[in-house]
RNA sequence: GGAUGGGUGGCGGAGUGGUUGAACGCGCCAGUCUCGAAAACUGGAAUAGUCGCAAGGCUAUCGGGGGUUCGAAUCCCCCCCCAUCCGCCA
């Protein structure tokens, strides 16, 4: 959400700002809303006015038993024209909202240009990418250990669904754990377990409506499942005035995150890259405004960090301004390489939003000593997905002699001694007959 | 799901139609006193919008939305939320 005085003073500022976006110039049409909601509250007021100071002195008058049947008469007579300008007034407004609400964040002078994400800007790239011949994608080496299972899934739930098992299940939990464990011991961020079922004012606070509303699942009583714990972690200061000194403010949680990927019809269907359902580890950071730079280069490192204890070779892109999220700034998208398709692919991308959820979800803080609040900065970031980290570690971990999967060393300590993930007994035959998985 | 009781300023808590933006208490800020502090005393302080160069004015806000009325925190209707009890349940 955009401060509307802020655009009034230097709407330039903004339609230039917007334009690196692709938007055609947004302010011409704010600009006339707005003025036309001014002059209509305005003349209300004034008529609210006259209304006031007559309904006093009627009350002075019947206060001595005087008749003031004149005096009602001229304030019933205001009566019409207030409803009108009510009702425009609220028109304007709401219109002037939904108008303001639907225009995405303005972008960090730094955000490279471009239109898509062919023209992200690569940052830092880390680990070894060895070209090898015994590759494989990680949805054969599910079928190979049969321990991933589509078709059940499809039949339970529907497409982009799955099923893993026995050590997959396992890895998966591990992954998480790590994660976790990683974030709040070493990063300092504070473990949160939160609602997945939120309200509309809380989808709402961080962005997702009302503009993308098809991308979300929305229950029969009004409620939404979460796309991302960040709507839950940022919505926790929602109309709070925090004092200063309790910021930033480091939240992570592991959830399921849903998503209707209504845009993404026939895009990445093979494997479980991308799933109505998916585990990810949230970081989330309420800082200070003159904080939320230095906050998001952190918040970034903490998620590579993930990569570099699990030995994952990624690299680190700043996305172009075309390819950046709503209510973002700046983003960075951290990829990590997947031998199976022989590229990187998303893992994680860390956000700042700036105040754009603060002003939305009226999340402030009071300066010590000062009178008046001003809003929190916010950030997120995924540390890691864990859905995807998973086939990561499947991918680049696979042994082709055994059609195991090694346990990276960091999540040794969460698998209970395995430390190779094989192939359930007699799963070769029924993973060549495309049958159901041996371990379900 | 059923029943009952509630939602008022940072907090507690008055207030059932007329200068109530809202008593009182706590907390907060400034000052007096003090070497300094505490206590005591005095004063100050809501949020948003709008008009104005400014000083300042005006409007709205007592869970949300409608309504009645010249006038609503106070009356009526709908909704939401919270608490307790019953039922159900991991």
């Amino acid at each position: 959400m955009h401060d509307i005085r802020a655009i009034r003073e230097e709407p330039d500022v903004y339609d230039r700002n917007w334009a690196r976006r692709g938007l055609p110039p947004q302010t011409p049409p704010i600009l006339k809303m707005d003025g036309e909601r001014r002059a209509a509250q305005t003349e209300l007021q004034t008529l609210q006015q006259q209304r006031n100071e007559k309904s006093k002195e009627i009350g002075a008058i019947k206060a001595k038993k005087g008749d003031a049947q004149t005096l009602m008469d001229e304030v019933a007579a205001l009566k019409t024209r207030m409803t009108e300008l009510e009702e425009r007034e609220k028109t304007l407004a709401a219109e002037l909202d939904m108008h303001l609400s639907s225009i995405p964040n303005l972008l960090a002078d730094d955000v490279p240009d471009g239109k898509d994400e062919n023209n992200n800007k690569e940052v830092r790239k880390w680990g070894e990418t060895p070209r090898r011949n015994d590759v494989k994608d990680h949805a054969d080496i599910g079928a190979g250990l049969g321990m991933m299972d589509f078709e059940t899934a499809a039949k339970v739930s529907g497409a982009r669904f799955v099923f893993l098992s026995a050590g997959l299940a396992r890895l998966e939990r591990a992954l998480a754990q790590f994660m976790l464990d990683t974030h709040t011991e070493e990063h300092g961020y504070a473990e949160v377990s939160a609602p997945l079922l939120v309200n509309t004012d809380t989808m709402y606070g961080t962005g997702q409506l009302p503009k993308f509303r098809d991308d979300q699942f929305e229950t029969t009583d009004g409620r939404w499942l979460v796309p991302t714990a960040e709507v839950v972690l940022t919505n926790l200061v929602r109309e709070d005035i925090l004092d200063e000194d309790v910021l930033p403010r480091r939240y992570t949680a592991f959830t399921p995150c849903f998503r209707k990927e209504a845009g993404a019809a026939g895009k990445d269907t093979r494997g479980m890259l991308r799933q109505h359902q998916f585990y990810k580890v949230e970081l989330v950071s309420i800082t200070h405004p003159d904080e939320s730079w230095k906050e998001h280069e952190r918040m970034t490192e903490c998620a590579e960090n993930i990569l570099k204890k699990l030995k994952l070779p990624y690299r680190t892109v700043s996305l172009c301004a075309g390819d950046i999220g709503f209510g973002s700034m700046k983003t960075y998208d951290i990829e990590v390489w997947l031998p199976g398709q022989g590229r990187y692919r998303e893992v994680s991308s860390c956000s700042n939003c700036g105040d754009f959820q603060a002003r939305r979800m009226k999340a402030r803080f009071r300066p010590a000593g000062a009178k008046d609040t001003q809003f929190v900065h916010t950030l997120n970031g995924s540390g890691v997905a864990v859905g995807r980290a998973l086939i990561a570690v499947m991918e680049n971990y696979y042994d082709a002699d055994d059609a195991g999967i090694i346990v990276p060393d960091a999540l040794l300590p969460y698998m209970g001694g395995i430390k190779k993930v094989m192939p359930l007994e007699g799963i070769d035959a029924a993973a060549q007959k495309g049958k159901k998985a041996a371990g379900l």
